[in-house]
DNA sequence: ACGTGCATGTAAAGCGTTACATGATTAC
DNA sequence: GTAATCATGTAACGCTTTACATGCACGT
């Protein structure tokens, strides 16, 4: 499917990144949908150069210190917007360690398990409260057309996710507490 | 990690199976969180064996046909109960293609843009009755130490998880119309 | 001077999907 | 009979993570 291609090629296209540049923005904002390490930006940033959907200029920085920046193509704004609109299935629901733990429940001991939620609560909720120091950076809602409306929704997407997240923990909790 | 090892393992812990069964259920109320494909869970169950954390018995069904049912050793059943009560840091959020696609929707054409939201909407409202059908299978909720509580606690989660989904994907197509 | 962050790569191992392969059972 | 489902496996490929490896720039 080579959906980290279209990421690096959205990026990209958005405004010339190097690759240290794109694994930033994967520790940021996207990183609540997508997110690659270095190891294998790198080799797809070759390989983009090599489809001639992408290519570099070296930039100095300093002294001595090269750095590639890359610019899209042509050829890749067309393939990279002709992926963009392209329909597609929902995806399977994504995999989640903590509730395959829950589905199993009736095996751990009762405080254990109460200690378990609680922990999950606690670091959803501190993950919530950074989404929405996020949002507060938004002075208000973009409309459309505006550049930041894919950053606001996604960010809004995000915490809505967590949110429900920790209703469910909540729910848990309550169930598991009763007789 | 190896994740899919401890599914496998709880799976037969809760009662013999064989390796059909387990690929079963994964495509049932567990693909809620977890799935794998059969070619994967064969060389697993073998490597389980290997590990004496389970066995099986060979039983024959109709005339010739072999099938391994597998059960769980008491070293199956401390180890996996060792992994059940482990706490974990929450996990990065999941990958989306669909939110990507949103977080770059300045580049699609607002009439695409609407038919994309519109199609991702249908596809969720009828995962949505699927599991609604299911949850009507239940007739009550079941209290602590009952067998089904994780069964219940983990499709509530999911229909949770969809009508927030919904909930975004309407956000998305609000914030699209206006102006 | 030293630590953090910037910057770029490769190698190996693990995880997951698709495809290749086969054959029996059961319900219609 | 024939189609769907039960049943079990291997091979090849692709994606992802962890580890290995290096070195500069910049602020204090």
């Amino acid at each position: 499917m080579r959906t980290l291609k279209y990421a690096i090629l959205g990026l990209i296209n958005k405004s010339p990144s190097t690759g240290y540049d794109i694994f930033k923005e994967f520790s940021d904002s996207l990183g609540n949908f997508w997110n690659a390490k270095h190891s294998q930006i790198y080799p797809e940033l070759k390989k983009l150069v090599e489809e001639e959907l992408i290519k570099y200029d070296v930039v100095i920085t300093g002294e001595v210190l090269e750095k590639k920046v890359y610019i899209i193509t042509e050829k890749g704004k067309e393939e990279f917007k002709s992926w963009l609109c392209k329909n597609e299935e929902i995806e399977p629901t994504p995999k989640d360690i903590f509730r395959l733990r829950m589905y199993f429940l009736k095996d751990i001991p009762k405080e254990r398990l109460l200690e378990l939620l609680e922990n999950q609560l606690q670091q959803r909720l501190e993950k919530i409260s950074h989404l929405i120091e996020k949002r507060n950076a938004f002075t208000e809602v973009p409309g459309f057309g505006e550049n930041e409306l894919g950053d606001y929704l996604v960010l809004e997407g995000a915490i809505m996710r967590e949110e429900t997240t920790v209703q469910w923990l909540e729910k848990c909790i309550e169930l598991c507490n009763e007789r």
